[in-house]
DNA sequence: ATCCGGCCGT
DNA sequence: ACGGCGGGAT
C-alpha cells in the first residue's frame, strides 16, 4: 500500500477492531495512575502480558505509588517479583521509585527526557508512559510496532537489532496528528502485533488490515526467516543458575540464609555456581556473608 | 526451537 | 553495535 491515502483508511479499519478486541488489562482505560502504567510497562519488558497481570495487581496493592515502593526492602521487592524473570528490573524499578520520590516528590515526570533518565526506563518505556499514561502525541516503537508498520506500509519484515532511521521515520509519519487518536493508534498497532500480526504465524484471516496490508498483498515475502539476534539458550546458562539461586531464597522464610553447602547442592558445576553468586552479589540481588552463606540483601 | 510490548554496560 | 540478563508458552 502506498502510504498517505491510506493512513486514514488504516485508521478506520483499526479503531473498530480495537473497540472489539482490546484486552481488558487492569492498567488500561484510565483505571490506574501514571506510576501504575510505568510499573506495567517495566514488568512487560520481555515478558508476556498474560504473565504480568497477576503480579501487577499484587504489586500495586502493596506499593501503590513510588513512595511506598521506595520504602520497601530489596528482599521484599525481589520476592514480589517472583518468577517474572530478569529480576534486575525489580531493583531498577525500586531505584526509579526512589528517584521519583526524592527528586520529584512522588510525581512521575511528564517529559521523555526526564523519564529516560530514570533507572530502567529506556526509549520504549518512556514513550509508552508519555503516550499511555499522559496522552501525549509520541511515536511508540517496540518490536510489535516495528513489525506491524513495516509489514503494512513497506511490505517487508522489519530487521533485527536497533530500530533503523527508516523505521523511526515511518512510525513518526503515520502517527495520527490528534493526540487522543495517536494514543489509540499506538495501543492498537501494538495489540495487533501481539494478538494477530505475530512474528512467525500471523493470523491474516482475522486481521482487519488484510486487504490493505502491503506484506499480505505481496504474498508475505520472507515470512519466518527474519534476521534477528540469535536467542540465547536457557538451559545450562548462567541465567538458569542465577534463577535457581534466587528461587531457593524466595521459597525460604524471609530473612533466612542458605549455607554455602546448600547453595552448592543447587548446581553441579562449581565454577559456574561461584561466578553466578558473584554476579548476583554485584547486581545487588543477593548478599554473601562472611561464613559464605547467602541471603537477600538486607 | 522460537518468541516474547527492552535496558544497560561495554 | 553486541552480549548479558528469566522463564513460560507454543
Amino acid at each position: 500500500m502506498s502510504e498517505a491515502s491510506d493512513i486514514a483508511v488504516v485508521r478506520s479499519l483499526l479503531f473498530p477492531w480495537w473497540d472489539g478486541h482490546a484486552r481488558d488489562l487492569p492498567w488500561r482505560f484510565g483505571r490506574t495512575t501514571p506510576w501504575g502504567v510505568l510499573v506495567s510497562e517495566v514488568m512487560s519488558q520481555q515478558t508476556q502480558m498474560s504473565r504480568v497481570v497477576p503480579y501487577w495487581i499484587a504489586w500495586m496493592e502493596v506499593w501503590p505509588d513510588a513512595r511506598a515502593l521506595s520504602m520497601a526492602s530489596s528482599a521484599e521487592v525481589i520476592t514480589a517479583w517472583g518468577r517474572l524473570g530478569y529480576p534486575r528490573r525489580a531493583l531498577r524499578l525500586q531505584s526509579c521509585a526512589r528517584v521519583v520520590t526524592e527528586a520529584y516528590d512522588d510525581v512521575l515526570p511528564r517529559s521523555y527526557e526526564e523519564l529516560t533518565a530514570l533507572p530502567g526506563i529506556g526509549d520504549y518505556t518512556a514513550s509508552a508512559v508519555m503516550s499511555f499514561a499522559y496522552g501525549e502525541r509520541i511515536a511508540v516503537i517496540d518490536t510489535n510496532i516495528r513489525r506491524v508498520l513495516s509489514r503494512v506500509f513497506l511490505g517487508i519484515e522489519s530487521q533485527g537489532g536497533t530500530a533503523s532511521r527508516e523505521e523511526r521515520e515511518l512510525a513518526a509519519r503515520v502517527l495520527p496528528q490528534d493526540a487522543d487518536e495517536s494514543v489509540t493508534w499506538n495501543q492498537t498497532i501494538m495489540e495487533l502485533g501481539a494478538l494477530v500480526c505475530s512474528a512467525k504465524n500471523p493470523q491474516c484471516e482475522q486481521c482487519p488490515l488484510a486487504r490493505v496490508c502491503a506484506f499480505n498483498l505481496a504474498g508475505k515475502p520472507g515470512l519466518g526467516h527474519k534476521p534477528t539476534r540469535p536467542r540465547q539458550h536457557f538451559k545450562g546458562t548462567d541465567r538458569q543458575v542465577r534463577g535457581l539461586i534466587l528461587e531457593a531464597l524466595r521459597t525460604l522464610p524471609s530473612g533466612s540464609r542458605i549455607s554455602h553447602d546448600d547453595v552448592a547442592a543447587l548446581w553441579p558445576v562449581t565454577g559456574q555456581l561461584d561466578s553466578c553468586l558473584a554476579s548476583l552479589d554485584e547486581d545487588g540481588l543477593i548478599e554473601i556473608h562472611p561464613d559464605s552463606s547467602v541471603s537477600f540483601p538486607s
